[in-house]
DNA sequence: AAGTTGCTTGACCGGCCGGTCAAGTGGGCG
DNA sequence: CGCCCACTTGACCGGCCGGTCAAGCAACTT
């Protein structure tokens, strides 16, 4: 939060090895637990017990509770949309570049449970709901912007693109929950059922 | 509320004019702040507070700030489904009803959005998870009924309704949050494109 | 060895939390 | 009129919250 360019770091203090590796326990540990509890039900000493280090040790790290889950969030929101980039690759198609990218989606929700249930609170709660908001613009601008291509290609017809694109992640989110958490399906068989629904509708071809 | 099959209700208490109406007050001042604020941040006595009455009050309507937050959502369920209901009406084309369901849905959603926001909170936070799941369930069992008879019919190609139901859903949560929340549209105009959306897809004629 | 700095400890702080309760108050009804 | 009871009050409770800090420790550098 000290240098004005980088936007997503904390990275105010020099750390040796060491420190690195317990600052990822605890952003592992306090991901686990604001997933399974939720963000205000658990406290930072519950945290810290949980490590198995003194209440001091999370404040070396973190400014605060709230900048941590802002933290975890940022980093979800930035592994979420390079995943989907390296997933569509250098592809000419657009209707194979839609696909790749809502295949991807689907199965990074799948595959990441805890993150996907912090995204949802997080768009909750207004302390975190502008972060969300933002990560959430650039991925829905990402796959506009491919929507938008295949439009122009005559590949699909005419639609507003932003529309489409908050769509696609509406029925990614719901459908995850339901066929990942509830049923216990596997990821590539979600994938598919997004991607089929996304494409036709309930009334498509 | 008050009958024995209505399995949201505990014992009740005997309440005059006066009470009913206080009861309602605090009802309607709770999900205003809860929608605002949150659940959690949102304290017992800044709802007294906001009402204007000791906190005795709170504790004489309500056995716990749990147990207020799952009336209020166990309300908000039941009145979007009855208007739903209530929009489709006594129709015999299968088709017909699903899309003046899913305009009924869309606008309940444009025009409640301080319940919308509870739901949303409602579905992260395990304590109300399974509130939100059991009325989830009965509004997904509705439309996929509708979808089930439109398959029979060949109306649309065969095709897991319960998915395209759920498909349905987070389609209208996540347009109803961009189209309503931030850009302000008519709730009309939403309903045509949550409409247009689920039937077609992105690829959709 | 002495100094520097990254890291750790855990008692402590003021404040707020959800919830309780003994003591009223007041409106309707016999 | 007098009583009952639905309703209201607000001080109070134990407990936990996020956050602080003086002090100690450990691993390098010089």
């Amino acid at each position: 939060m000290k240098t004005p360019t980088d936007a997503s770091q904390g990275s105010e203090r020099r750390l040796t090895a060491r420190g690195r590796e317990r600052r990822e326990q605890l952003i592992a540990y306090a991901t686990l637990r604001f997933a399974r509890d939720g963000f205000h039900p658990t406290s930072v000493s519950e945290i810290v017990d949980g490590v198995g280090v003194g209440k001091g040790v999370f404040y070396w790290y973190f400014a605060s509770k709230d900048e941590l889950f802002i933290e975890i969030l940022r980093a979800a929101q930035q592994d979420l949309r390079r995943t989907q980039l390296k997933a569509i690759g250098p592809t000419d198609d657009p209707l194979e570049a839609i696909e790749a990218g809502i295949r991807a989606g689907a199965l990074w929700m799948a595959e990441h449970p805890d993150l996907r249930r912090l995204f949802e609170f997080a768009r909750t709660d207004e302390t975190f709901a502008k972060v969300m908001r933002s990560g959430q613009r650039q991925l829905v601008a990402q796959a506009a912007q491919r929507l938008s291509t295949a439009v122009e290609h005559g590949l699909i017809p005419p639609r507003d693109p932003e529309a489409l694109a908050h769509a696609i992640l509406g029925i990614t989110n719901q459908l995850t929950m339901v066929y990942i958490d509830s049923a216990q399906r596997r990821p590539e068989e979600l994938a598919d059922l997004v991607v089929s629904i996304c494409r036709n509708g309930y009334a498509g071809s």
